[in-house]
DNA sequence: TATTGTTATACTCTATAACTATA
DNA sequence: TATAGTTATAGAGTATAACAATA
């Protein structure tokens, strides 16, 4: 029967959420377009994802409030990465969906943060790729995934 | 000697990606101090590990600007988490090492933060905690730390 | 002169509060 | 009235530029 986690379960959860954290801040930084940040490049994720969708669903999808879904819409929108279209029964929503633009836009920085991945992984030893391999499923349950 | 990246490399790289991503997301999610920044919460951590290191090695290790950390290291010494002494070969160095106050803070805080990873866990055996523990350094390395 | 670190200042991102338009 | 969204304003965090102290 599984039991509290032990004491070295808690050194190691402490030391893979920092070396976690860490690279995923490296791969952030990696990204191919520093005109957008994070939350603009994962709400255009969220509208090729889920298609059309009001500010308010992209806002709690986002996690984020209104108001601070409205700039990132209004800059989105500015650099004709989204289009903004009425909604069909309620003049108060409206619908939000990526353009070909934001895809393309997407599809570089995909591209981007995994040629940086590729370099890193080359100082790796065949041995050592190998272990980073395994370890892969083990992260996505843990995520939940 | 080291080639391109191989096929295999780039789905590895592929997969790596999407899974540090996802795993931090959900990571992130699960902050519950807000008492003091991710940033200062790190620093902290890294004096923990290493020992005492200067403001500037610590900037280097965080990856933020020495003004950054200037201001990070202001907040931990108001808060009585870091102490600051006199490098004792230069005198434009200093050597910031955690206090007391700092280990018992860091010790609670990831008590309450980490309580979802060591839950998640405590769902993998043995040897998959082994695998895991095995490959952090890895992972650093491709941090580029 | 070069290096280490801080201070001055500005920019980005997000939040709360107040406001407009529609249901 | 209640809801969807925007605008006004403030706070947190980080960066560049300029500065002070030491090597």
């Amino acid at each position: 029967m599984p039991l509290a986690p032990t004491a070295a379960d808690a050194a190691l959860s402490s030391q893979l959420r920092i070396s976690v954290m860490r690279l995923a801040r490296r791969l952030r930084a990696q990204r191919a377009d520093t005109a957008h940040s994070p939350s603009q490049v994962a709400t255009l994720a969220t509208l090729e994802r889920h298609g059309p969708l009001t500010p308010g669903e992209l806002a709690a999808h986002e996690k984020v409030r209104p108001p601070s879904m409205s700039r990132i819409l209004g800059v989105l929108e500015s650099d004709d990465l989204v289009l903004r279209t009425a909604h069909p029964t309620d003049g108060r929503q409206q619908l939000l969906s990526i353009t070909r633009t934001g895809r393309s836009l997407l599809a570089a920085d995909r591209r981007r943060r995994e040629a940086w991945l590729a370099r890193q992984l080359t100082d790796l030893t065949a041995t050592e790729l190998e272990a980073l391999r395994e370890v892969l499923p083990l992260l996505d349950r843990l995520a939940g995934a």
